[in-house]
DNA sequence: TATGAATGAGTATTCATTCAT
DNA sequence: CATGAATGAATACTCATTCAT
């Protein structure tokens, strides 16, 4: 019986959230309103309040997400036999992933989490976390990289991984504000460019 | 005397708008009330409702600024005879400005701005009009700069300018998330990225 | 149970529009604040929100009243054997159920519903209806009394109908303005007016 | 010089009470706000406030009528050898000068101004001493028509005065609620029926 | 747990009026 | 007298949250 409570809780939470999210994609945190998430859940006020402590809390519990998928190829990555070309995979696996989640509006949620995430700092603190993660494995790849003389040995690891991140945000941006930008143009000279990267041996 | 009453009247703008920026830098967009505005405008309620329809329009008003300043530089940019060298003292001068910037909130109420313009058509404009403006002569830079035999004539001018703003604007996020974030070093990289770039005769 | 529901929201829709009509009847309607009714009527502003869209709704709301009451007599009228006998008796009841409302303020809640409905289309289409169809009633009943030799088969039966509601709303108007007027003197008279109207055979 | 200043005053409370009436009579007293009356005057804000105290003396100035016109012709009625023909020759007049008055608006600012002035203490005994005075005179001549044996001595002379009254607000209401009302047709009608209650001999 | 009526602090905005120039 | 920028009290309405049932 506990066991079927919890699925049920469970289930309900990610029916609140997933209710909130498509709200928040299209109107944003603050013109969402708790009315909105309870009749895009179909619940009543009160249940969503039996989940969650407040608005506050379902738009963080927006942001709790599966990274799962992720770690599995960035562990790869920083294992890889061939750094360079990891690098050119996770672009290609990001960057992608990216266009197949601006049908959620996960673009959408994301860059108003970041405007959100200044003024919030529960919120602040898993950006951070996340960003600072993947930056540092990327830095490690990058790292890794230098070793397996692939890359230029004076480049600076930790600016080259935000440098890295920069083109994934920034690829999340200008879809989000031009869903017509073609990712598969911006993958393709993203690799391009990181191949020119490489050192000429 | 209608010219010393439109100087008033632009003077008063700026006072709300510069109040209103500062709020907004601090509290984001729809947690500043207009009394927050007013207040820290020093003015009454009344006397912001002189000078603006509604928060509508001094939102807006905190984006019409001046891309004057870049202007030049940009014009400068894309009349080198050094396309590449062009491209590199842009990233320079943008990046550098953008750590000047920070102290006045700037990258605080950008970022949020993004996340607004999603919600909120008429700003989606003036983004999409920023961004679109300097991507076009990005990717001419970059067109000449192919033409010189700088640069790989094989790359997408197009998608190569969305990756230098990507760079900025992934910078802007970065250093707003993370004031801590090295904009020297990030500089640094960046440019030894396109210096890599260049194509090895 | 829906049932009960319903009938617990009828009865605040009526809580709420009895205690805006006192409001409105001391006060008027724009000097009647959503305060004053939410105060008088016990609420809370949200509660008066749950059950009207706005204060337009509830001055609506305030004329939405039972025509059912003369619903009977007018239609026994229409049917009647005497019309003229039936128009004195309409008069009659009519003129007595003014001064009857007097008492809560209906005649002072018209009179302001007059001006308002000037200005507020809706409620014109209210009073109009109102109008119209009580004016075709009498019309009729004009129209079967000539038929029966009562009156003059030359008098214009619309036109006789509007005298007729001119004389109603004209009571309403000087009892109002002047509380003081007697509404027996007033009916007698019109009832001898009527009388003198009739064919003289 | 004196004078001068004083027609030129007099011009000028002419002007801002001809513009608000306008307002007035599309929009109401209360939706009409000082700004769009100084705005219809093509006046500033403070020339208005030199010339009237407030918004409130500004209505009750547009009440303030000359009723001079009308002086004459109520005068020559209680003079009249046939005081039932001065009666319909009023009918005639007053109807008729409501048909007129309706395209400067005034049924409608009068409408309105019934229900004002029932909150409105100062518009109360406006209102309160014209229907007085006026029904005094329409009851003096309803007296000299029973002393010259043309009506029923037994009517009620106030009562009938009150009558009277009646249908002439009750035709401005009318008219003002369906400008298409036919006046001609209701003035023939009430003609009619005066007639028809003179005594039969 | 679920419901949904009720709460009430909070917010944007208006507008009659003033007064320094 | 005229101007019009400034004032600020007042107002309609919202919405996150609670709690009796």
């Amino acid at each position: 019986l506990p066991k079927v409570a919890k699925e049920h809780g469970e289930a309900r939470r990610r029916q609140i959230v997933d209710a909130a999210y498509r709200c928040f994609a299209r109107k944003g945190f603050h013109q969402t309103t708790m009315r909105d998430i309870y009749e895009e859940a179909d619940l009543s006020p009160g249940a969503v309040y039996n989940y969650f402590k407040g608005k506050d809390e379902i738009i963080r519990a927006s942001f709790d997400l599966d990274l799962g998928r992720s770690q599995g190829i960035l562990a790869e990555a920083m294992g890889s036999a061939d750094p360079l070309g990891a690098l050119a995979d996770l672009v290609g696996f990001f960057f992608q992933g990216l266009a197949e989640a601006a049908e959620i509006g996960a673009g959408r949620v994301n860059v108003q989490g970041w405007g959100e995430a200044l003024i919030n700092p529960p919120l602040l603190q898993t950006f951070r976390q996340t960003m600072g993660s993947v930056g540092e494995i990327l830095a490690q790849v990058v790292r890794r990289a230098q070793q397996a003389g692939q890359l230029d040995p004076d480049l600076d690891p930790a600016a080259v991984s935000q440098l890295l991140l920069s083109l994934y945000y920034g690829l999340e941006l200008q879809k989000a504000l031009n869903p017509d930008l073609d990712v598969g143009r911006y993958t393709a000279a993203a690799k391009a460019l990181l191949r020119s990267a490489a050192r000429h041996t």
